[in-house]
DNA sequence: GTACAGATTGAG
DNA sequence: TCAATCTGTACT
């Protein structure tokens, strides 16, 4: 099987373009004991920038946590929520302007649903804060591969995003979250109040 | 310094 | 339906 390392540039275009074109291409990652894990990537959401409600950057804001999101494309965004679960983000756009797709979920070879959801994904890979700010066209640790896997826009959907109610009724609504038709690793929707 | 909510998950 | 669990952020 072919396999290449997507190059930081392919995530310097908008979210959603890079959402949409990173479905089916695989996520891979050495932990800490140096073992290889991978998956296809089946299920993002896009942030789309500062006037995104539900963005960590919304207006333009920048604090210890969310200052990766300002870095040109390419760069791992990671945080903490819930007190217990990483969320791992990719940068893209260009620099000084907060971009981002969030990995939902990812298909592996092992157990049905092992990385399925954002918290989870990241407790199988491993991920955590010394992921911060690595550069998936270089790091040693973490990057992605195209393997000539051909995605048609018939089989990729779109809905709202998860859990973002707070961002009011116009962003929850918006159809940024994109995934493969068929998977059987997509997160449910959960209730909304719109 | 204190308060509080969150881009989730799994159990009941 | 709800608790677990803790950091970032806002406010005193």
């Amino acid at each position: 099987m072919k396999r290449r390392r997507i190059p930081r540039y392919f995530f310097e275009r908008s979210a959603v373009e890079v959402s949409r074109s990173i479905l089916g291409k695989y996520l891979v990652a050495s932990d800490r004991s140096g073992k290889i894990k991978e998956g296809r990537v089946v299920e993002v959401e896009a942030y789309v920038g500062p006037h995104d409600r539900a963005s960590h950057a919304y207006k333009g804001k920048i604090t210890p946590r969310n200052k990766a999101e300002f870095l040109r494309g390419g760069y791992v965004y990671i945080y903490l929520v819930y007190g217990m679960y990483w969320q791992l983000n990719i940068v893209t756009g260009k620099k000084d302007h907060p971009e981002c797709f969030l990995i939902r979920a990812v298909e592996t070879e092992g157990r049905a649903g092992e990385a399925s959801g954002p918290g989870k994904l990241c407790r199988y890979f491993g991920f955590d804060k010394d992921f911060y700010g690595e550069d998936v066209g270089k790091s040693p640790k973490i990057w992605f591969e195209d393997r000539n896997e051909k995605i048609f826009p018939k089989n990729i959907a779109c809905s709202r995003r998860v859990g973002i109610d707070y961002a009011g009724r116009f962003w929850a609504l918006r159809k940024l979250r994109f995934y493969l038709k068929g998977s059987s690793v997509i997160t449910k929707l959960n209730k909304s109040k719109f």
